[in-house]
RNA sequence: AGCGGCGUAGCUCAGUCGGUAGAGCAAGCGGCUCAUAAUCGCUGUGUCGCCGGUUCAAGUCCGGCCGCCGCUACCA
């Protein structure tokens, strides 16, 4: 039976390059996830994009000298580079910037407008005077009025810890440029949070089957909604499509707003670069249609709490009601899977300190499947976790290239050298049934933990099939059955099969590997699809992009068991995964 | 400061509903030689951070303390 599941991931933002930090948040638990949703036969819909709004933009974009727009075209390339080499199968990876998400993210804004979910109110908020663009209380900085330490921010002291109001620092300062940022009167929208207290707190409570933290930590924030600024002083970003605010060159809605929105404009995008501009709707509007969320844990409170509440506004369904906007009942998130932090050595990855591993370069260096496989397998999945380099050869060496490399080439290599053939299997022995019912058994189980985001356990679960072929092989021998054919070619059948099995489960975790595998067996065409670039003209004005998308449909692998088929001719296999040098775990690489 | 999380074998980590503590790696011994010196078997180790409480029974629930980490609304 397949169902339509929404893979939604979090959006990048596009002021640099990634690091492998960013990907074992978002992008390999989702790839993982939606591979094997596809594989299950589920209707998968996996959609993210470059958030490419704000002020850090505007900052690095002054930084490097060059336009906002530029940046994100420049930073927006490198990452759609490097998740296309990790494999992440997005059905469409797109940007902020799009006429298209423009449109969606204002008819969006306008529902809750309409709804009576935005209000206006006018703050004492700090510009910067020389470009009258609003100053974000974190860059500001000055001395502490309750404590006096000097570089207190505009948020919170980190010395003596209290939240701050920027307008109480002395000799407050802009950390960009040093310049005394200026306080005005500044009128802007907010989203008003406290009227979705009642419809947010029955939606939550209903969620029993999320992670514990991850309720309880949305919970606690329902005490303490307050209204939420949707705007900002700011010239890059998406314009306010009110009137009177329309046309005003420093009023732009804030980039949290426009980004969270993208699951729903990149859907809708997608649909419209298809056959059915309305197919998004299967996936939004269909009450029995699922979506599942993938993010880092800093990133909980958007998903859990402020997108629920757009998606109430829209819809007419927060606490004052009102009518459906112009995308219909658009269904909430179904689940919430967030990751914690992937540590180096004690601490966050930080570009400042040096402690930073990029995705491209680690690419370069190992290819995409290492990377995911360490990611599912030792990833932060339910606690902080320490990448190493150490580590990191450990697994690739013992568990990818020992363990299941040398388990496809010894079993290859025998049915190559004896038969070149797949072998035909005789009167099979119980040793036999045995290894393919566990081979068989570790579908459900496998599948079962996938379903539920337990990657950690479900590679553990799909490596227990490797090491029990392996175990199978020592103890039948077949390379001690010169004298018994049938036998030998039973065993040898019966060790293929699994392999192939075993491949079928590794594929959302190796999908890469899996595809040589599938060759080495003699399998020919798609078996595991991977996402591609493509270069998109903008379907309003504007330029041309990238965007990652792919043919998944057409891919052969499927949840299951599928006989090999005997008699295909095999050739001589050549190691799939090559060895790392062990002294790249005491020093890591050059770079 | 508030909120959240973590503290389990030398290392990295699992432990759903409370019921005699687990896996992998590392170490040692042995088997096998088909395979990328690969693989298979056997062998240890724990005041489950500390103190107290609830319970017939606590790594698991409750309270307090110590240590580490993260978030606090734009750094996954």
């Amino acid at each position: 039976m397949s169902s339509r599941v929404l893979t939604a991931v979090a959006w990048p933002y596009a002021n640099g390059p990634r690091h492998i930090g960013h990907v074992s948040g978002f992008g390999v638990p989702s790839d993982v996830f939606s591979r094997y949703r596809r594989m299950a036969g589920d209707a998968v819909l996996m959609v993210s994009g470059t958030d490419e709004h704000g002020t850090p933009i505007q900052v690095q974009a002054d930084a490097e000298g060059i336009g906002p727009r530029e940046l994100a075209d420049k930073y927006n390339r490198v990452i759609v580079d490097d998740l296309q080499g990790l494999g992440l199968s997005y059905d469409l990876f797109t940007r902020t910037t799009t006429s298209n998400h423009y449109a969606v993210v204002q008819d969006l804004f306008g529902a809750l407008h309409r709804n009576g979910y935005v209000i206006a109110k006018t703050a004492l908020g700090a510009v910067s005077p020389s470009t009258g663009r609003t100053l974000p209380d974190r860059y500001i900085e000055g001395t502490c009025p309750i404590c006096g330490y000097d570089g207190a921010r505009g948020d919170q002291c980190d010395d003596c810890g209290n939240q701050l109001d920027p307008a109480d620092l002395r000799n407050p300062r802009s950390r960009i440029n040093g310049e005394v940022p200026r306080f005005v009167e500044t009128e802007h929208l907010y989203l008003d949070l406290p009227a979705f207290a009642e419809s947010l707190g029955s939606w939550l409570a209903a969620r029993t089957d999320w992670r514990p933290n991850v309720l309880k930590f949305s919970q606690n924030l329902l005490g303490d909604l307050k209204p939420r600024p949707i705007t900002r002083d700011l010239d890059w970003g998406v314009p306010v499509p009110l009137d009177g605010w329309r046309d005003l060159p420093m009023k732009r809605l804030y980039v949290w707003f426009d980004a969270v929105i993208g699951y729903l404009s990149a859907s809708v995008e997608w649909a419209r670069r298809g056959p059915d501009p309305d197919g998004w709707k299967q996936w939004w509007c269909d009450p029995a249609a699922t979506g599942y969320y993938f993010m880092g844990k800093d990133n909980i409170v958007f998903h859990s709490v402020i997108w629920p509440a757009l998606l109430l506004g829209q819809n007419g369904a927060g606490d004052r009601g009102g009518e459906p906007g112009p995308f219909g009942t658009l269904n909430l998130p179904s689940e919430i899977v967030s990751s914690e932090y992937l540590m180096m050595t004690g601490s966050k990855f930080s570009t400042s300190r040096g402690t930073v591993i990029y995705v491209g370069d680690f690419l370069r260096e190992f290819g995409p499947d290492a990377l995911r496989y360490f990611i599912s397998v030792a990833g932060p999945e339910n606690q902080d976790t320490d990448f190493t380099w150490d580590e990191f050869v450990r697994r690739t060496n013992f568990e990818l290239a020992n363990e299941w490399g040398n388990l496809v080439n010894r079993s290859i290599s025998m049915a190559h050298r004896n038969v070149g053939a797949v072998p035909k299997p005789t009167a099979p022995a119980d040793a036999d049934h045995e290894l393919l019912a566990i081979a068989k058994a570790g579908f459900d189980t496998v599948g079962g933990l996938l379903a539920r985001s337990r990657f950690k356990q479900a590679t553990g679960e799909a490596m227990r099939v490797v090491t029990a072929a392996n175990r199978y092989l020592s103890d039948q021998e077949p390379w001690k059955r010169k004298d018994d054919p049938d036998r030998r070619d039973t065993i040898l059948h019966t060790a293929l099969q699994v392999v192939q099995d075993a491949n079928t489960m590794l594929t959302p975790f190796l999908p890469h590997a899996a595809q040589q595998v599938h060759e080495a067996l003699g399998g020919a065409g798609v078996w595991a699809a991977q996402p591609e670039v493509r270069e998109v003209a903008e379907l309003g004005e504007g330029p041309a992009y990238p965007v990652l998308t792919g043919e998944y449909a057409a891919e052969q692998a499927r949840w299951a068991s599928t006989p090999i088929e005997i008699g295909r001719p095999l050739g001589k296999p050549t190691p799939i995964f090559t060895k790392l040098d062990p002294a790249l775990g005491e020093t890591g690489p050059e770079w």
